[in-house]
DNA sequence: GTAACGAGTTAGATAAGACTAACATAATAA
DNA sequence: TTATTATGTTAGTCTTATCTAACTCGTTAC
C-alpha cells in the first residue's frame, strides 16, 4: 500500500504525462506545489518501488505498474465526483476537493457500491473518462470547439482543465455536457466566437473556453 | 485544524471518558494500539493547543474545546455510518471501518448534505446519538436487556460496543433495532436469558450479549 | 566556445508521529 | 514500612515528507 502523499504524486505523474507528453522534476513538483529536490527524493522512493523509472536528469516516466495504481486513484476521484453530482445533488463545480480527499479512502466496496448505483458510467461529471476495475480507461478522442467551423454542430461532451471559476463560467451560460453548440461565426483575429445552444441563440464565447471545450462534431 | 492523528486521539479520549470516568495514559495507549510514550507526547501537544487539561501522573481530561472538536469527528462519523446504510446498502456491521476514514473528509458541504438527505438523524445505526453542528449530543437513557425481568417486554434500542462479530451475532438471530424482545426466563447461575420476538419464540442469548443490548421498556 | 541561466541533485535541517531503553512515581501487598 | 508491580516520563532514534543552501549538469546566447 502507498501513503496518501505517494497517490498524490502518481496521480500528478499521470496528468502530467497525459498532458505534456514528458514529465520533468521541475513540472511536477511545480503542479504539486512543493520544492524540486523534495520531487527528486519522492522520484528515488517511488522508483524504488518500481512505480516510477527514474535516472537522474532524465525525464520521469511512470511504469506500468505506476499507471495503474494511478489510474485507480484517478477512478475513485471520478466515481465519487459523480456520485457527488448524481446521487448528492452537488454542482459539478464543488465535487473536486471532495473527491480529492475521499480518494484515498481504501475501501473496495465502498467504490464498487457507488459504481452500481451509478449504473456503472463511463465518464465523470466532467466528462473524463472513468477507469474500469483494472485501471484500464477507455480513451474517446474528442474535437475542440475551436477547431469546428462556422455553420458546424457539436455536443459538449467534456471539459479540460476544469477550474471551480471555468465550470462557474459555463453555468452562468447554461452550458452544460450534452448541450448541442452550433456556430454562427468566428472572428478571425482572436477566435472568439459566437454560438448558438438552446434558448441561447448568440453566446460569444472567448478562445480561451473554446480550447478547452470538448465536442463531438454532429 | 488538527491533524488525522490529533483527531483520533480526540475521539478515543472521548469514547474512553464515557466509557470509564476517567482517562490514563495506559488506557489511551492500549485503545490506539500504541506504546505509553507515543500517548505521552501527544498529551503534552494537545495540552498546549488547549484541548486537553494534562498534567503528569494525573488523569487526562478533555477540555470544553477538546470535547466539542471529538463530538463534531464523531458527528461525521455516525452519520457517515447513517448514510452507508441507509442510502448505500451496507450492512451495520461493514460500515465502522469505511466511516473511520471518511469521518476525517474536510467539507462541512458534504455532511451537511448527508444529514438532510438522512432527515437529520438522531442516532446512527448502532443506537448512538449523532451530535448536532455544535457537537451537542443529546444522552437517552437506555437499560440494559439484562436488567429485565422475566415477563418484560423491551424495545431493542442500541447496542454497546458494536464489534463486526457482535452484529453478525445479531444479524443471525434477526435482531435488529426496534424489534421488541420479551424476557421468558432468567437463568440464575449465568444470566443466560432465554427470549421471544418477532418469529423467534424461544431464543437464547448469553448473558455478554444481554449486557450490551440497550432497551427502552415497554 | 565559454558564460550564464535554468533544471536537477546533494547535503543537512526540521516537524510529526511513531518506537525502545532506561529511569521515576504511585499504588499495592507483605 | 518497605518491597514489588504497574503506570508514567525522559531521552534518544527512526521514518516520512517537507524545507533551504549550495553545488552540478546541460543548453542556449553571444
Amino acid at each position: 500500500m502507498n501513503t496518501h502523499t505517494e497517490e498524490n504524486y502518481l496521480k500528478a505523474l499521470f496528468y502530467l504525462t497525459a498532458e505534456r507528453g514528458e514529465v520533468n522534476v521541475n513540472d511536477l513538483s511545480k503542479h504539486l506545489g512543493i520544492q524540486m529536490p523534495t520531487a527528486t527524493s519522492m522520484m528515488k522512493k517511488l522508483g524504488e518501488k518500481k512505480l516510477v523509472q527514474y535516472e537522474s536528469y532524465k525525464p520521469i516516466k511512470l511504469s506500468d505498474k505506476g499507471k495503474k495504481e494511478a489510474s485507480l486513484i484517478i477512478r475513485k476521484h471520478r466515481l465519487t465526483e459523480m456520485f457527488l453530482v448524481e446521487k448528492m445533488g452537488f454542482g459539478w463545480e464543488n465535487v473536486h476537493p471532495i473527491a480529492e480527499q475521499v480518494e484515498h479512502v481504501d475501501s473496495p466496496d465502498f467504490f464498487d457500491r457507488m459504481d452500481e448505483m451509478l449504473g456503472f458510467p463511463k465518464m465523470d461529471p466532467h466528462g473524463s473518462p472513468i477507469p474500469d476495475k483494472d485501471g484500464k480507461i477507455s480513451w474517446q478522442k474528442f474535437d475542440k470547439l475551436s477547431d469546428c467551423k462556422v455553420g458546424e454542430s457539436a455536443k459538449l461532451s467534456a471539459v479540460m482543465h476544469s477550474s471551480d471559476e471555468f465550470l462557474k463560467h459555463l453555468n452562468a451560460r447554461e452550458l452544460q455536457l450534452g448541450v448541442v453548440v452550433k456556430v454562427i461565426s468566428v472572428e478571425p483575429f482572436d477566435g472568439m466566437m459566437v454560438v448558438s445552444y438552446g434558448k441561447r441563440k448568440s453566446e460569444t464565447l472567448s478562445s480561451i473556453v473554446c480550447e478547452r471545450l470538448l465536442v463531438q462534431r454532429a
